[in-house]
DNA sequence: CGGTATGATGTAATCGATTACAGAATGTAA
DNA sequence: TTACATTCTGTAATCGATTACATCATACCG
């Protein structure tokens, strides 16, 4: 193991003026710092950054919590944050989380341990309380789902997911739907919560039906099979809604497949719409109507509020940061098939 | 930020003995020990890990390196990593590569800068010569590909891709297909070309024609749009072949939607059979015909093998340790109609 | 040429833990 | 009570970097 007296040996000089050769600041006569240079790539010296760490009390590290991987949905921020910290000279430590509590808080561990500077928490559910000490004490980031108490402790990422059902709702209202369904999931996600709130209110304002026999609900997981119980429940219902909004791509393509073997078209005797426009969209036909979520923006924005409080900005970043929303229309959604 | 020496001032002790209550191993009076664990909890300490690994000389940190996060395969071996390292007590950086040669190497020099311990690579290419010389001088373990002039410098876990492409063709000769197509893929993994020989030599002992045009490769990344690509040359091609072989899910998936679109039915006109057995395959009909991979237990075994490596196992661990697979028959799959 | 400003480099303290070794406290036996 | 073993605890060196401060050499000026 080469360490920076051994460099500094072999090119003779002192520790101090390799460490100004590597920190680039100081100065340093451009012949020694040559030398230094020499005998650093001679020895093939790489600084320990845990000594480095130590010293400069930090690390460089950002932890990233996901509650999955498999979701693209993820993936693309997780791409977003990662590029940005490239950038920016951080290393970023991505736990999965599978959603346990007890797992998010041991990397959480990371923060008073001194192995990451700062947190970023994707699809941090509302019942997660113990969330608060974190922000507390240390630079936290909430992407993609927030806790109401948190709202002026810490800076938010999200996309107005309230608005987006409004505007989902209205756009099946204005195909002429007038029975729609959702699928919600069984999760504590203020995302689930809003949307399902601008789901009623919309309907409401429409003078519209919101039939409880039209809302179900999958798994917290979003998993496939789940949203083919949730669509069967609801294609079942009597009468049987002409629309459907899924709170996820996936759920939205089980609803899909379900109404598929019922003898269902879609979009002719279903319509389907969808939310967070992943890959899965376009596989398949019908393509599926969905809300697309600028996911990549909202990880590097995640990231650089992140890097703001780790760097002690001033400016006040708290507070809820909205990302624009796209509703995109495609063959799963059309007008219904006038029957009454 | 509480060091070892406050909570030592508040317990009334020396920092050596906080030290010896923490690492549990020597010999403390119990009476001191409760003293010494009370000020921690009142402090709410936690060991500064930099000055810990930096005087251990050790991170307990593992990084992996992923081609991409979206597929669902890495998925799964990265949840077995990360089970398995939690229960050993040790932090995964993950790294998405995004395939990018300059990125991964970046990520490794996190094991000469002492962040980590070892490092464990998902899909390295065959062409990544570079690899050997970190197999050199770190703990490496290789999982799902290797480079196959560092076999016996370093362990690999993966399944036999050979055995396994030869089974699918034996399968689907026995089936009574004759006209056998393949997709593979345009990159240097050693799991692409050794699927291509199995594929080769099983027709050839069969007696069956391998075809040019039977052979068609998708891009690099597996890509839903490459594959159709590839589906749609081979579909054109005549005599046209009644089965394919697809290196991939995706790509199987997008073979099934360009035969649908070609008004082809799968699988009385064509079969089709994948590879990896992801999610996807049982989401829409008809159910792929994929091979298994046991991903989460590959990633359990190349951690549990690196972690031996670290830790100066004396036996040697390289090679290519084989993991089993197993062919899967849904729906995607049958006999061709007789047409000759 | 002496004095001072400037630039380049070295010395040593420091970050917060671990741990070898020394030393104090306690117990035991003669 | 003394001698000695045993148990417990403290002192200080150490890991490998950074950096304040000291020092030395050189340049510049009158």
């Amino acid at each position: 193991m080469v360490t920076i007296a051994q460099v500094a040996a072999h090119a003779g000089v002192s520790v101090a003026t390799v460490s100004r050769v590597l920190n680039g600041s100081d100065t340093v006569k451009p012949d020694t710092a040559k030398q230094v240079m020499h005998a650093i790539e001679e020895l093939r010296y790489t600084p320990n950054l845990s000594a480095r760490n130590l010293r400069r009390n930090e690390s460089r590290v950002i932890l990233v919590l996901a509650p999955n991987f498999s979701n693209p949905y993820y993936s693309r921020i997780l791409a977003g944050i990662g590029d940005l910290s490239r950038e920016k000279a951080y290393s970023v430590l991505i736990c999965n989380t599978s959603g346990l509590t007890e797992t998010a808080q041991s990397a959480m561990q990371m923060l008073s341990k001194h192995l990451a500077d700062g947190a970023i928490m994707l699809g941090c559910p509302q019942s997660a309380e113990w969330v608060g000490e974190y922000v507390e004490r240390y630079p936290v980031v909430l992407c993609c789902e927030y806790i109401p108490k948190l709202v002026d402790r810490c800076p938010i990422v999200s996309v107005d997911n309230y608005a987006a059902a409004r505007q989902i709702v209205r756009y099946l209202r204005d195909l002429g739907h007038r029975r729609i369904a959702m699928i919600g999931a069984e999760n504590a996600y203020a995302s689930t919560q809003n949307r399902w709130e601008g789901y009623r209110d919309e309907l409401k304002e429409s003078g519209l039906a919101c039939n409880p026999d039209w809302y179900e609900k999958a798994d917290a997981d979003y998993s496939f099979a789940s949203g083919r119980r949730a669509a069967l429940r609801l294609l079942s219902a009597t009468p049987r809604p002409t629309a459907i909004f899924a709170i996820s791509d996936i759920l939205a393509l089980s609803a899909i497949s379900v109404a598929q073997e019922l003898g269902l078209n879609v979009p002719r005797d279903l319509t389907v719409v969808g939310f967070d426009d992943v890959d899965y969209t376009t596989m398949f036909h019908p393509f599926l109507t969905s809300v697309r979520q600028p996911c990549y923006e909202m990880g590097q924005k995640s990231l650089s509020l992140l890097l703001s409080k780790i760097q002690g900005c001033c400016v006040p970043l708290s507070g809820i940061h909205h990302s624009s929303f796209e509703l995109i229309e495609r063959e799963s959604s059309a007008p219904p098939i006038q029957m009454e």
